[in-house]
Parts: C-alpha cells; structure tokens; sequence
DNA sequence: GCCAACGTTGGC
DNA sequence: GCCAACGTTGGC
C-alpha cells in the first residue's frame, strides 16, 4: 500500500509537537477538526501508515516543527458529544457522527524548524497550499515531491 | 491588534 | 438557490 503524505496544523499554544513528544504513549487523538473538506480527507483517505508533518500555526513564526505517523485511521470524534469540550457539537451525536478524527504518533522534531518563508522562498515548496494565500484547511495533502524536498532540508 | 480570506448561517 | 452578514483563521 502506497503511503500518503500530509501536513497537520496546530495552534501551539493549544497543542505543540513538544506535547505530543511528551505524552506517555508520544500519541494522540487528532480531535476537533470542524471543517467539512479536512473531515473528509479524515475519515476517507488518511490511512495507518501515512506520513505527516506537523505544522505550528498562528504563532511567531510559523512553519513545519515535525514528522508524525498516523497510528490509528479515521473514527468519530468524540470531542464532539462532550458537553464540556470547546469542540462539543450537539449536531454530532454518537448514533450519527458528524466529525472524524485519527490518531498521531510523534516520529521526530525538525529542527530547526522549516518557517513558512522558507517554504515560500523554496522552488520545490512555494506551491504548497499550506503557502497559498487565504489557506485556512487544517489538514491538506502534500506530494511525494513536496515531502521528499523537507527531508532533504533537515 | 489589524484585517483579508474564507466557510457557514439564515432570511428571503 | 442566492447572497449578505457573521464568526473564525492565521499571517503579518
């Protein structure tokens, strides 16, 4: 089976690759995507095996912090019936999910960090959709070519 | 803190 | 089904 290669991003002050390496299990559930397109790329074509990186958002600055590998494939998000999440969305509920999640396991840091004008600056990189402008998705696909370009850097 | 870009909601 | 209003994202 052919792996696949994504980039995950994450609000650090929320949830960094540092908490991830620091879980007793170094994994995680990748809860609380609220967006239709991500959902479906969680629940249909993220598969154990796949490869992603792990990108710090709405910081200073921001960019590419790490390598995870999903363990676990696309399961209802179970953030989304619990009335005490801030993800709680009662248009979710358990017989009738809405929302899909899977599980990360951390692989390694990059570091330093690939910042997003690197990326931008970088000919293989500057394509990514991470790097166009207006991107909001919190879960996009990247290419071999993309992947294999970060590798080469760190 | 600002604000452009985007997705969602809801009135009609 | 259209689209204006709104809330959120996220770079700067």
């Amino acid at each position: 089976m052919t792996t696949h290669y994504w980039l995950f991003k994450s609000e650090p002050s929320t949830f960094s690759i540092t908490d991830l390496e620091n879980r007793p299990k170094q994994t995680e559930p990748w809860n609380g995507v609220r967006n239709y397109q991500a959902r479906n790329m969680l629940r249909d074509q993220i598969k154990v095996g796949d490869l992603a990186f792990f990108y710090h958002s709405n910081c200073t600055p921001p960019g590419i912090v790490g390598i995870v590998k999903i363990v676990k494939a696309g399961y209802p998000d179970d953030s989304a019936w619990d009335a005490a999440s801030p993800y709680f969305d009662p248009a979710s509920p358990p017989n009738r999910p809405r929302w899909f999640m899977v599980d990360v396991k951390f692989v390694r840091k990059i570091e330093p960090m690939i910042t997003l004008t690197d990326i931008k600056n970088h000919p293989l990189l500057s394509g990514m959709q991470v790097a166009k402008r207006g991107n909001r998705l919190s879960i996009t696909p990247v290419t071999v070519e993309e992947w294999r370009a970060i590798e080469m850097l760190r």
